[in-house]
DNA sequence: CGGGATATTGACTCTTATCAATGCCCGTGG
DNA sequence: CCACGGGCATTGATAAGAGTCAATATCCCG
């Protein structure tokens, strides 16, 4: 595990950062300084629980996944980040999760000195700011309630309907993590995973074209299910 | 259920309302409107899921409980919040979750448009705003840990832990809250919560003056005991 | 002092975890 | 091009932890 931030060690070591100034436009309009352009690979790490937070990250492409870890090496991921999305706030200096590429990921970092540099911000960047955390927040309660309260149909179920909503409603879904990371989302280990991906294939709920490749044929059963 | 929040009914109906000018200092300066006292009884709602949201609180006395429920009764309440905490922040203009009073509360209501009354914010509040919400996004996550990955037993040690921190880690707890209460917060069975109860007290780590009053008598062993 | 809500304890069940074997897929190298 | 190997996934048998149902016990509050 990392000590040093992975923004640090490309500003400090590896390859030279390119600046892109004239990059797509961006949805965070307000996000005040440049931001710089970083790559990781499978299982790469982007963050560690514990170093200093002196960035604010937007994934471009992959997928980022940020998890927590008992000492006994116990893990509960908090969310899985999609292309366009933000995460690394932190309320002090230090990251209090880490997080890690589930698959090959590009991602721009955008220097963030905590409290300090919040001071400096433009009124409507906070806004946005708090806005998304809200809506962090939000998310967040709802993965409280299927952790405390809901069974391991249920919460395959409302995994399978997140990740569909999340790329479209297209019901066709190109899950990007593996069943042990699908697990440690939602509180169960990658066998009852899989037996719940089994349940559902029988009742006609879902096709499994492969592993990863799952086709939803019945939002709404799915949705009653995993109320 | 009501429909009809809390303060829309005082402001409408009840009692005439003392708009308390001259009130004790405040934790939180900028809140830029004078908030409204309100009063609850015990398990009187604050606010219900689903209902327009046009304040945020404080807690001014008692303690109040922030919780989801399933179509079938199942309820998972994300937090307990004490005196000086704030809640009910929202990203649009509903509640996603509601709020009752676990005991009988002094809560401020502060009006707060939702988006359009961002606007009109000063930096100051939305920075401080924006500071809670992550803080309160941290303790979510470690909540997710908790009910995501622990026992039984550590996820009382650590309800009793997070407990006495925040009443200034006296070490003599009295609960407000119900074995009910604990269970939905810890994503177990009052009967379990029960059982855990007597088995922390068997072990000689905490003592149980009554059930709701509770000695921490091993501090580092419930520390080691909760992760 | 009595009564209702709250809490404890016990017996048993059920869901999910654990441990283990096998299967599948994909990339690599012969 | 095919065979091999390694990670990933599925499936099975069994165990363990927490849930459920039920019977007291205790504590407030009037």
């Amino acid at each position: 595990m990392l000590t040093q931030s992975a923004v640090a060690q490309s500003l400090q070591s590896h390859h030279p950062i390119a600046i892109t100034l004239n990059r797509r436009p961006d949805t965070y309009q307000s996000v005040p300084s440049a931001g710089v352009p970083l790559t990781f690979g499978r299982n790469a790490e982007v963050y560690a629980e514990g170093e200093a937070a002196g960035y604010v990250y937007k994934v471009v492409s992959g997928v980022v996944r940020v998890s927590k870890l008992l000492p006994d090496g116990r893990r509960q991921i908090s969310a899985f980040h999609l292309p366009g999305e933000m995460f690394g706030f932190e309320a002090d200096e230090f990251h209090h999760a880490s997080a890690e590429a589930v698959v090959a990921a590009k991602v721009m970092a955008y220097k963030w000195d905590g409290a300090l540099g919040m001071e400096r911000q433009p009124a409507s960047f906070l806004r946005e700011l708090l806005h998304l955390t809200v809506l962090g927040l939000r998310h967040t309660q709802d993965h409280l309630l299927l952790l405390g309260r809901k069974n391991a149909l249920e919460r395959l179920a409302a995994f399978l309907l997140e990740m569909d909503a999340r790329n479209g409603s297209k019901h066709v879904l190109d899950l990007a993590m593996p069943r042990h990371d699908i697990a440690d989302y939602l509180g169960l280990t990658l066998e009852t995973v899989s037996r719940m991906f089994a349940e559902l294939k029988d009742m006609g709920m879902i096709k499994l074209e492969s592993a990863r490749r799952v086709h939803v044929l019945d939002v709404a059963k799915l949705q009653a299910m995993s109320a």
